[in-house]
Order: C-alpha cells, then sequence, then structure tokens
RNA sequence: GUCCCCUUCGUCUAGAGGCCUAGGACAUUACCCUUUCACGGUAGUAACACGGGUUCGAAUCCCGUAGGGGACGCCA
C-alpha cells in the first residue's frame, strides 16, 4: 500500500517555522517511500482563518520547494476542511445513529461553571457526562445541543507512535469530548479524523502537541470501526531558551527567514537536523535526505533552535550558490539600502564581485551591507577607524601611487597588485601599510574584500576619482 | 491540580550492553595562512541530570527523584 501522509495547517497568522519542520519531514517520508504527500487546509474556525494566511502556507511551501501532490484539488489547489463540514456532520449523526455519541444540552454556561469548581476542589477538568445517559425527552425546548463521543469509561487506550513508542492511558482519564458544535460544525477532533480517514492518510506525522489527543482520535476511529494509521508524533522545537518557540524569540515564521536573507535551501537542511540525524552527516542535499529520511532516524527530545548553526549552514549554501542567483536575491535588498533601482551594469558589477563577496556572509543580507560601497557614485562615506588611516604620510603615498595606476592599461586585480608590492618593496614598507590607507579611500571601511580585486571591479577611472577625493585638494 | 512525553559538551546530535580514554558539527579559545575581514588548516576547553538496581560489564536495560515540555475548549 503507498504511503500517504499530510501537513496540515491551519490559516491563523503566519506559517510557524516549527510547523515547516513537519512539513518537512512529512514530504520527505512520503517521497523516500515513493507516496503521496497532501496539503489540508484546515480552515473550520471561521472567525481567525483568512485567505492572506492560507496564501502565506502556500508562499511558504513553495519557498521551501515541498510540493504537495494535490494542486489540483478542487480547483483551490489543496484540501479545505471547512469544506467537507457536511461530511463531518453526517459521521457524527452515524456516530449518534450507532450509539457512539449523543446530543448534549449544557450551556457554556453551566460547563464554565463546571470547570471552575472542578478546579477549585482540585479535581482534574473533565465533562462530567451530565448528558451521557439522559433520554431525549429531557431536551430542553428550543436548545440545539452538541454532539459529544460516547468515550468508553474502563480499560485503556492505547497508542503505538512510531517516534515516541507504545502510549498508554487509562479511558478514566479522558472526558466526552465535542464533536459537532451546537451550529452543526464539527470540532477539530472530529475533522481531523474524518478528514484523515477520507484523504487515505496512512501514517499522521505531526507535532508532539497532539500526541493526548490522539487516544481521543483513536476513540473515533474505533467508533467508526476505521483502520487506524500510524502515529508518528515529532519532538517540538524550541527557542534558544527552552520555551517554546514564538514571536519573542524574534522569527517564528518561515517568511522571516526569507527576509533576513536565508537560502530555502539552509532553511531546510538546518530544520533536517532538528530532531533526526543520519550519523555525523551535516550537509545534507535534498537527494540524500531523501534516500535516508525515515521514521526510526527521529529523535525523541525537543530541540533548541539555534541561530548561530543556521547561519553557518547558510553560509555553507552561499558558498556553493551560483553568482547570477545570488545577485537576483540580494539585488532587492541591497536596493533598499541604497534607496534606488540597480542598473542592469550595476547588477553585473554585483556578480563580478560575489565571488569575493560570498565567502564573507552568513546571509544574504550581509552580503547587501557588504557590497553598497561598490555603488556609491557622489563622496564614500567612511567610518572612524579608516578615517585614522588617512594619515598625512599615507596620502603622499596614495597620490604617488594614483600617478602610477593612471598610467596602467590592463587593470586587473594581478597588475594593481604588482604596483603596490613594487612600491612598497622601494620605499621599505609593508604591503599593508599602503594596502589599508587604499582600502580606506576606496571603502570607506578598514574591512571589504580584497582590495586590488576591488579595485579592478571599481575600474581606473573609479579608482582614480575616490583616491582622488582624499589626496588631490 | 490531573494525565502524557522527554533528559549525552553552551547548542544540534552519534551511540541498539563490551568497539567509549564517549565521536562529529555549530559556538568558543590558541596558533598557522594573510593587504583587512572572512575562507581554509592545526590544536584545545567542554557532556552521559541525580539516586538505586539488573549484569562479569551500563550512556545504552529496570525503578525512583529532580528538571523541562505538552495536553486537559462548542481553538486547531
Amino acid at each position: 500500500m503507498p504511503i500517504i501522509t499530510r501537513f496540515a495547517p491551519s490559516p491563523t497568522g503566519y506559517l510557524h517555522i516549527g510547523s515547516v519542520r513537519t512539513a518537512l519531514f512529512c514530504w520527505l517520508f512520503a517521497k523516500h517511500h515513493g507516496g503521496q504527500f497532501l496539503l489540508r487546509v484546515e480552515d473550520t474556525d471561521r472567525a481567525r482563518s483568512t485567505p492572506e494566511s492560507v496564501q502565506t502556507i502556500l508562499e511558504g511551501m513553495e519557498w521551501l520547494g515541498l510540493d504537495w501532490d494535490n494542486k489540483d484539488y478542487d480547483g483551490q489547489g489543496y484540501y479545505s476542511q471547512f469544506a467537507q463540514r457536511a461530511r463531518h456532520a453526517e459521521v457524527a449523526r452515524q456516530m449518534v445513529a450507532n450509539g457512539t455519541a449523543y446530543p448534549c444540552y449544557a450551556s457554556p454556561e453551566e460547563l464554565d461553571a463546571m470547570r471552575a469548581e472542578q478546579k477549585e476542589k482540585g479535581l482534574p477538568q473533565r465533562y462530567d457526562g451530565r448528558w451521557r445517559d439522559r433520554s431525549a425527552s429531557d431536551a430542553p425546548a428550543g436548545i440545539s445541543p452538541v454532539i459529544r463521543l460516547k468515550a468508553p469509561q474502563t480499560g485503556e487506550t492505547v497508542v503505538t507512535d512510531a517516534v515516541m513508542g507504545t502510549i498508554t492511558v487509562q479511558n478514566s482519564q479522558l472526558d466526552d469530548m465535542v464533536l459537532l458544535r451546537a451550529d452543526g460544525t464539527p470540532t477539530y477532533m472530529l475533522a481531523v479524523v474524518v478528514d484523515d480517514h477520507d484523504m487515505g492518510i496512512t501514517h499522521v506525522v505531526r507535532g508532539d502537541d497532539h500526541l493526548t489527543n490522539t487516544f481521543r482520535q483513536i476513540q473515533i476511529y474505533k467508533a467508526m470501526g476505521w483502520e487506524i494509521p500510524v502515529f508518528a508524533h515529532l519532538p517540538m522545537i524550541l527557542g534558544p531558551d527552552g520555551a517554546k518557540l514564538s514571536k519573542r524569540h524574534g522569527a517564528p515564521a518561515v517568511s522571516d527567514y526569507r527576509d533576513r536573507g536565508y537560502l530555502p535551501e539552509a532553511v531546510q537542511n538546518y530544520l533536517l537536523r532538528l530532531c533526526w540525524a543520519h550519523g555525523d552527516d551535516e550537509i545534507i542535499s535534498t537527494e540524500q535526505a531523501i534516500a535516508w529520511f525515515d521514521l526510526d532516524g527521529i529523535g525523541k527530545s525537543p530541540a533548541r533552535f539555534d541561530f548561530a548553526k543556521l547561519g553557518s549552514v547558510n553560509a555553507h549554501y552561499i558558498k556553493q550558490a551560483e553568482d547570477r542567483r545570488l545577485t537576483d536575491l540580494t539585488a532587492p535588498i541591497l536596493e533598499r539600502l541604497l534607496g534606488q533601482a540597480l542598473t542592469q551594469a550595476q547588477k553585473d558589477l554585483l556578480t563580478r564581485a560575489m565571488p569575493d563577496l560570498k565567502p564573507r556572509a552568513q546571509t544574504l543580507v550581509e552580503i547587501a551591507e557588504m557590497a553598497v560601497f561598490y555603488f556609491h557614485t557622489g563622496s564614500i562615506p567612511v567610518d572612524e577607524k579608516a578615517q585614522k588611516l588617512l594619515t598625512p604620510e599615507a596620502k603622499q603615498h596614495l597620490s604617488a601611487l594614483a600617478e602610477l595606476l593612471k598610467e596602467k592599461t590592463d587593470f586587473t586585480a594581478p597588475s594593481i597588485e604588482n604596483v603596490f608590492r613594487a612600491y612598497a618593496e622601494a620605499k621599505g614598507l609593508k604591503l599593508g601599510s599602503i594596502a589599508q590607507p587604499f582600502r580606506a579611500a576606496l571603502t570607506g571601511s578598514t574591512v571589504s574584500p580584497p582590495i586590488f580585486g576591488v579595485a579592478a571591479l571599481l575600474g581606473k577611472q573609479e579608482v582614480l576619482r575616490r583616491v582622488c577625493g582624499w589626496v588631490c585638494n
């Protein structure tokens, strides 16, 4: 039987990076086994679900290259849970008919009072089954009931989880949960089970915040006589401080990583290594991941998010990436920094600078910041350290060097370097003592890519213009 | 409060009873390379939460304790 997994986010905000890790694992698992990976949007909460959030989910998935196999579904490209509400209600009715569910007429206020009382007495907060055995004739007039599961009250329910192992809970711990709301819409518990069954999901791979829900879901499967899928609950991703990863930690959404200049393949690789390992392998291509990934490699303990490590993985993929592609991704960031659009010639310059830029950066944003100086057309802003290098003596040398450079016909990095080396040797100077002021004059900073390469890229005219700005007056 | 799960360097992890003097990666420290900063290279610091068992032998199996996380909604 082919394996079918699904990713089932709810469109109520941004797409959480932890959810994306779940999606990655579902996707890899399906790919590894030649199965299918489906997307289902859990949009039954009408008050909180928005079309924008759905769009955010789709974009996030596409950015990471996690393609789903039901893109043609229903003309909208994914399975909508809300669209199945009639089916959910039908299942609830079937359960009432077969005696595994019943109507409950208790009002929300009444239940709040019940929970408050339980809490006060230190009792577990659970529905007490007050309508479980009452006959329909007791029903108050004019109130539409909710439908509750008639859960077994004795014995135990067992979850066999592919990650967590065998977990048992006493049925006395579980109460009669709501399946269908008073307005006839399904609750999450009912909807997931019905949809997972109807979609033929063979492996439910999801975050372990759903682990304790699984007991109750199994009871629904049993009530309907449906085959129970394999469950695999993934440990959560925590923030650097060990608390649930949230806005407080700065970057909870996938889009945050795109905006901060991380490459999708780097994010994917980093996420893959959270709670999963293949020996000592760290840098793992998508192809290798598909070949290697399986449920038995998943660990049980939660992982903390480490931006430093993400940075180093990203640096690796930046070094590997095509210069042209990096230019396309960096240009918009650079344009924002410069406050103007780049011309094609400037983009070409950026591409030619890229080999010197990319080994120095962990993110595309860093590349852009590092590259700004190439594009200054007026005076060059100079930082304090660079200013200090431009002593009267240094300026004299730069002036002399400018004269020598003026004569060069081949303005390449090696030939410029030769000029500097020969000059330094003739004057008994260390190369650094003239190269650093040169760097300061050209870039306005003490830190930059190799300066002779920078000079070659800038071109003779621009180099002389920038040097002249310091020595010609 | 009740129930469930988890626990190896600061972080991600390798580890399937002897291969462990506990390995790798990131971070960190020192040195080398060097026109700056990086890259790269070399070396170093650093962990089996604690307490009991089982066993000739335990990071690995069992039981407690502590700590962390999750679930207890007419949210998903």
